[in-house]
DNA sequence: ATTATCTATAGATCTATAGATAATGC
DNA sequence: ATTATCTATAGATCTATAGATAATGC
């Protein structure tokens, strides 16, 4: 029974909020949570900066200390969810292995991620208000991400000599770790390791891999990813 | 020059319309397709009913003439958007060929179907406003079509001997159909059909085919396609 | 003094209805 | 008489700001 430093009530600096903090971590991420939970399962439009006060226990004046509007938000959800995507991919770009088994690791990282944590942050990027130019920034990060994918099929697909073109591959490999996105919504349940794991085998396979193949580059792939 | 039926005015029962019809087929069709555009492009909820009907060429008190509101309108694009699946589906189900060949067939009809059209009506299925329990008639119809991948997913797999078991990989061959959608959006143009067999050709890879035995079943499975 | 929150509200927008209007059908 | 459209609008909702309030920091 040392210090009790968990049990402190953390006094800050303006005038006290009426209920106490939900997340438990500040009312920013009170209110990224809330917007989170609900983009995600209604929707982008259909949430109200007024709904998403709610449900981060603020007044709906509040929210506008923080950001700037609902679009502000949206976007941080987007810049933080996948900025851990952008950075393992850009490790893995310059890492050790066979282009396979790095291919395998960057798909499962990425649909693990995609798996993870307590809402589907992941559908945030099916929004089709995302086309509006502000989310630029956002998108931006996705197309580097997508460039590494691209990089590493091309790597495998030359070293394997297969002969459909590379960015049609990489293509499909995409669609097919985004495709955990829509499972997750529609099976309301977050997939499990068993299920992202098999995402990237299947990833491999539509490379152009065989059963072998596939197997020894999980087997590589996996120690890859923390 | 014999009688020039395209050319006659169809003189129809109400007060006319100040603009004539955008669609040529009536105010109907042009609500539909308004709200199509609009609905995928920037999304259910922040498209306004007065939007519709400005992109329609009518008031926006008529659009509640002919819908009972936005819900209904989406839900009639969502029912005639799968229904064409859902009855090539479920003809599939019991026709000659290899399951092979039939689920390359399956998968090349929906993505091609997917694929083509004025707007991009598959990014409806990814809205999250479909969660409302007024979308539950096209879930119904989406969850039958999902069940004849699933079934032939299922008999590909007794015929292979595979070892993974077929609600898996079932799920990852929808999941691989359904990224045309994303592709789509992304692309900002329609798929050709190189791309769209292409992903009929990953799906049964993903199955576990291997090379020879996907082009057999596409040589195949291409005749079953309308 | 600075900060974070609150209450209150103006103004914009959005939905849905009421009632008038202009055509065809009988 | 019936139908499809129009104009007008009530009432709801939504966004964003103004200004008051209650804490800490210096």
């Amino acid at each position: 029974m040392g210090e009790q430093q968990a049990e402190e009530k953390p006094r800050r600096r303006g005038r006290p909020r009426k209920a106490s903090s939900v997340s438990g971590l500040g009312t920013e991420e009170d209110i990224l949570v809330s917007a989170a939970k609900q983009f995600s399962e209604v929707g982008f439009g259909s949430t109200s900066t007024y709904a998403i006060a709610q449900g981060a226990g603020i007044s709906q004046a509040t929210m506008y200390h923080h950001f700037g509007g609902k679009h502000a938000i949206l976007l941080a959800l987007l810049l933080r969810t996948v900025e851990p995507s952008v950075a393992y991919a850009d490790g893995l770009a310059g890492a050790e292995g066979t282009a396979a088994a790095r291919l395998w690791a960057l798909c499962a990282y990425d649909a693990r991620l995609l798996a993870s944590g307590e809402t589907n942050l992941g559908s945030l990027y099916l929004l089709p208000e995302l086309g509006d130019e502000r989310f630029a920034s956002f998108h931006a990060q996705r197309d580097r991400l997508a460039g590494v994918y691209a990089g590493l099929v091309a790597a495998l697909v030359a070293e394997q000599g297969v002969a459909e073109g590379a960015g049609e591959l990489a293509d499909l490999v995409f669609g097919l770790v985004e495709s955990v996105i829509l499972r997750r919504r529609d099976a309301g349940v977050a997939p499990g390791r068993e299920v992202t794991d098999r995402i990237a085998d299947a990833a491999l396979r539509v490379v152009g891999l065989d059963a072998d193949a596939v197997a020894a580059a999980r087997e590589a792939g996996a120690a890859l990813v923390p």
